[in-house]
DNA sequence: GCAGTGATCATA
DNA sequence: ATGATCACTGCC
């Protein structure tokens, strides 16, 4: 699952001459129409329209009329993406928005230097077995029983 | 525990 | 047009 490639790597922020990098904690993973705490679930519409684009895709969207959120698409047209939660020192996915300065300009544009975020990986990192927790979702007590009780956010262990 | 906040979506 | 809802946070 991509869910959990993502869990140790860094996210880099690049605004201005600032470069920011900041190591992945916490994701959760939304896995298509089909899962009825995802976005996709109600079908295609123009706020999760990219979703359905092609993996390494920004999804970034408003919510509670202030926090922006976060999310890569994982997926070919399917709807589906990670959320990132939370990195090393931004603990929520609000926050970590609001530090990095992302917003909806960065929606639909993909990973990658030219659009100031990208995801590095450490060499370290991948030769060394990761500690992840599994827990449930936060806050999709909406979708039913079933979906909300999925163990799709990821925790990086770190003691 | 819950108020604040405004885009988005369904209903009309 | 209106009203409910919301992948959250910070203060109680």
């Amino acid at each position: 699952m991509v869910a959990r490639d993502l869990l140790g790597k860094y996210l880099v922020r690049k605004v201005g001459n600032k470069i920011i990098r900041e190591k992945i904690t916490e994701v959760e993973a939304y896995v298509g129409e089909h899962d009825l705490a995802c976005h996709s679930s109600k079908g295609r519409t123009k706020r999760n329209e990219v979703m359905y684009g092609s993996p390494g895709t920004i999804y970034v969207y408003f919510v509670y009329g202030m926090y922006w959120m976060l999310n890569i698409v994982t997926e070919n047209r399917c709807g589906a993406a990670i959320l990132i939660r939370s990195t090393e020192h931004y603990k929520g996915p609000g926050i970590l928005t609001r530090e990095l300065k992302i917003d909806k300009s960065l929606n639909g544009k993909k990973l990658g230097k030219k659009n100031g975020l990208w995801i590095e990986s450490d060499f370290k990192m991948e030769n060394s077995k990761l500690k992840i927790i599994r827990t449930p979702r936060i806050g999709v007590s909406y979708a039913g029983e079933i979906w909300a009780n999925k163990k799709y956010r990821f925790l990086l262990k770190t003691r």
